[in-house]
DNA sequence: CCAAAAGTTGACCATTCGGTCAAAAGTGAG
DNA sequence: CTCACTTTTGACCGAATGGTCAACTTTTGG
């Protein structure tokens, strides 16, 4: 009986969690999400509409309730994805590091983000404009952990007049903004500057500009002085 | 007959303008805006409900519906309004000016606007990241136009060496970036760093060094080094 | 003061949406 | 092959939504 088997299946391989990776269950999971950042991404959560993501998936909507039992709970599903995927790519800062070349790193490895994901980092910030209700949580907590152990760092670098003297968590999120505006502004970008091929002419020629810019203004022109 | 009326009064004080600032109706239509920027900044188009509108306006709904017709016009309405205040508070920066206070004051300016009309912001944002399907005309008209001309001011200033060869559009994406995460991304700033008063701990006290980073990333430290 | 226009209101309607369900189809271990 | 289980599917439902409307009240200009 369908109903019996529901039950049964929300516990090993509950509405979150994947099955096994060989599973149908388990391609068809992942159908359903790439679907559903989409549809997010686009409409924010009110304004997707379960049969939207249906169609996109391939599948009917039935099928999708089936998996994710609520609209609620996929879009959480989804959100935590997203945000796990950012936090992963943080990658490490290390008070070792040359400030330049650890922040120059960070900060493009931010910008490709943005570039390989840019429905996530536009559900990312509609889920954050709409007042973060879902993801508020671990913001309070994993984000806010990191920005922390990383602004120590930032701090230390300071003391050594290797840094300018800018409030960490502020030249967080100066960064941020740079890099996720080339992803969720992208239709602003393209009226204002209409570029034939946005990957190429905003990633690639515009915005290393602009990483140089960032790193100018946060005062890190690493005595080393590389090349050039 | 309510009728007639509708279709009469869609003439003199149409949908968009306003009828004469001392009438009934013109009280209502401003209520009625501002209730509408509130909701539509959170919810997105979509996911706004006419209802919530005419709760927060204080009327009732078939009012709202009597001055906009549809929930679309007033979407429209809304929208263009903000448009219209972003683009007069823009400003202008004039080739005569010092490159250095002629940016600042465009940062300042830019960063008042977030703090004074956040809901603004945010309602603009999510226009953008779904696709400015509404304001997108608008975009590759007036806004490209304002960039264009502001641009060739850049530069020329960079000819001179009075600023850092920065593509201009993206210096001006930059900025706007910058300035707009303190509106947009509020709920995430609050999460990380937990202000008791976000005006006065990030406004006042985060923002000013965000400001000077963004001048020195774009090259424009003046000579004249006016204080400190 | 009065008629015409503007504005108000709540009941009402058609549509759409998230979610349910039962029946059918597929799948795989023994 | 069999049988228990998972997955698929479309019909269906109640709630909510945008929008309509007609009766009513208020405002306004002559």
């Amino acid at each position: 009986m369908a109903r019996i088997s529901q039950i049964d299946k929300t516990t090993p391989p509950p509405e979150a969690s994947g099955a096994e990776p060989r599973s149908v269950g388990f391609r068809q999971r992942e159908k359903i999400i790439r679907a559903a950042t989409g549809v997010f991404s686009q409409k924010g959560y009110d304004g997707a509409r379960v049969e939207e993501i249906a169609q996109r998936a391939g599948l009917p909507k039935g099928n999708i309730l089936y998996y994710f039992k609520t609209k609620k709970n996929l879009y959480r599903v989804v959100i935590e994805q997203v945000l796990s995927l950012w936090l992963e790519a943080l990658g490490d800062i290390s008070a070792d590091d040359d400030p330049c070349d650890a922040i120059s790193q960070y900060i493009r490895r931010k910008l490709d983000l943005s570039r390989n994901y840019p429905e996530a980092s536009r559900l990312f910030a509609i889920e954050v404009i709409g007042g973060a209700s879902v993801i508020g949580e671990h913001l309070k907590g994993r984000l806010r952990d990191w920005v922390t152990q990383k602004g120590a760092i930032f701090h230390a670098w300071q003391q050594e007049g290797r840094m300018a003297p800018i409030d960490p968590a502020h030249a967080f999120f100066m960064i941020w903004a740079v890099t996720q505006t080339y992803a969720d502004f992208q239709a602003q970008i393209e009226a204002v500057i209409s570029p034939a091929n946005y990957d190429a002419e905003v990633y690639e020629k515009g915005a290393p500009g602009v990483v140089a810019a960032l790193v100018r203004g946060l005062g890190l022109s690493s005595q080393k002085q590389p090349l050039r």
